[in-house]
DNA sequence: ACCTGAACACCGTTCAAGT
DNA sequence: ACCTGAACACCGTTCAAGT
């Protein structure tokens, strides 16, 4: 906050938002001397596999101060309030999509692809978290060590600045969209396309003749395919806006 | 359901799922005699205008029926809860994008486009709504009537059946992705990425090098321009993929 | 000093009592 | 027959009272 803004009253950041992060203590560990009744660790792992378990909607600062054998007074030594646990839930999913070999990759295609396939793959492990991602970019210590990982990757393979974040913001959204209508905490199945060819094609033919037609076409693709098809437009589309592929051993200035 | 599924209790469909849907009385408006007195769809637009105007954690049973002069208690006369109520505005949302003059655009290119901004266009008017988009396909009548049409212009254009389909669930899903983490309900301001953008530039160039470089050659890129970018890449890649783009006036093989 | 039971003002949902 | 006030079992959050 340096000079802008000048009449926004912002009384207080909302928990997830980039100005709340940036109020958080950076990702030292043990902050706290001795032992607190409660880790903050622990709490977040505890609600994640709550989440996990019994889907958002049961998630309830009782039952996780249930499953802590706490109370739910305690948790606000650690939290602000629900919503700030919920943000530190996103950033730990985040987490645990390991990119660390991203550099080991040989072409800026293939970076982008793996990156996409494991953000896509954490988000499949906790459907119910997805609903989380919308509404905020996620900031969180997590979230910026991948987003740095990636675009560092996609730098060192010659992918211009510009071009490299709107790659990287065009993948991501893409990826929390298909993630999220496919993959969401609706879907009692863990996958839910077969219901929803059925559904089409239960249809009328008469006044969704489009959609039957799309519908008996597309039996039995699997999601994962079709995942793949959507990223594999966005690679391709991208393949035009970069100076060389990068995939050509022979540098262009070199 | 015919023979399937033989040991899912399926005691009742979500709402807002393909079967919950499928079990809904078609687009007719007057199923009531005499005059209920509350209006279905005075219901859903008042509950919009609520959401719209205080946001979804403030819209409750109880608003919305002071808002209606009603009990909460008579909402469940026209609706089997908050969730149901919720796909109805869902729905409701899609069934402002006017599709109609779709068939007019001379290249599936220009469908896509023209269904892409016009999706994102709604959901732009309706930040709180977007949320309730995550978690399932919208599969209300506006919705299926939307995919109808899209589907119905992209395969006049001469697009394969299967291409089609996908490419819909593809811009759509990117649609969707952009709209939730730009202009969710956490962006109090109407245009976060001015507030992102001042977020990656304040961070530690040390620990962020490629965040700090990308953030500072993203200045002033405007949102729009940054979704143009995206789906372009997408309609671009697609263009690979179908046997002559449709642009062209003479055919491959003519 | 640290923790927390119990209360507060809500919430979605139900149902017996009204008309 | 239709409607709904009032209750039910919750919820996130707070704070005075405990140790």
């Amino acid at each position: 906050m340096t000079a802008a803004t000048p009449d926004t009253p912002e009384a207080a950041p909302a928990p997830g938002s980039p100005a709340w992060w940036a109020d958080r203590p950076g990702p030292r560990t043990a902050p706290r001397r001795g032992r607190p009744a409660l880790d903050t660790d622990h709490i977040i792992a505890t609600a994640l596999r709550l989440v996990d378990e019994h889907g958002a909607p049961a998630f309830s600062l009782r039952t996780l101060a249930d499953a802590l054998g706490s109370g739910t007074a305690t948790l606000y030594r650690h939290f602000a309030g629900k919503d700030e646990i919920l943000a530190h839930l996103v950033d730990r999913v985040l987490g645990e999509t390991d990119l660390s070999d991203l550099d080991a990759l040989t072409t800026w295609q293939e970076v982008l692809t793996a990156m996409a396939h494991r953000f896509y793959d954490a988000l499949r492990h906790h459907p119910h978290i997805v609903p989380l991602f919308m509404a905020q970019v996620p900031v969180g210590p997590n979230g910026l060590a991948q987003r740095e990982r990636v675009l560092h990757a996609l730098l060192a393979h010659g992918v211009p600045v510009g071009l490299a974040a709107r790659a990287f913001a065009a993948v991501g959204h893409y990826v929390i969209g298909f993630a999220a209508q496919q993959h969401g905490p609706a879907a009692a199945s863990p996958d839910t396309a077969p219901q929803l060819a059925a559904f089409y094609r239960q249809l009328d033919p008469a006044t969704y003749p489009a959609i039957t037609r799309a519908a008996t076409a597309l039996t039995s693709v699997p999601l994962v395919e079709e995942f793949r098809f959507g990223l594999g437009l966005l690679v391709t589309g991208l393949e035009r806006h970069t100076p060389h592929t990068g995939k050509d051993p022979a540098g262009s200035r070199a």
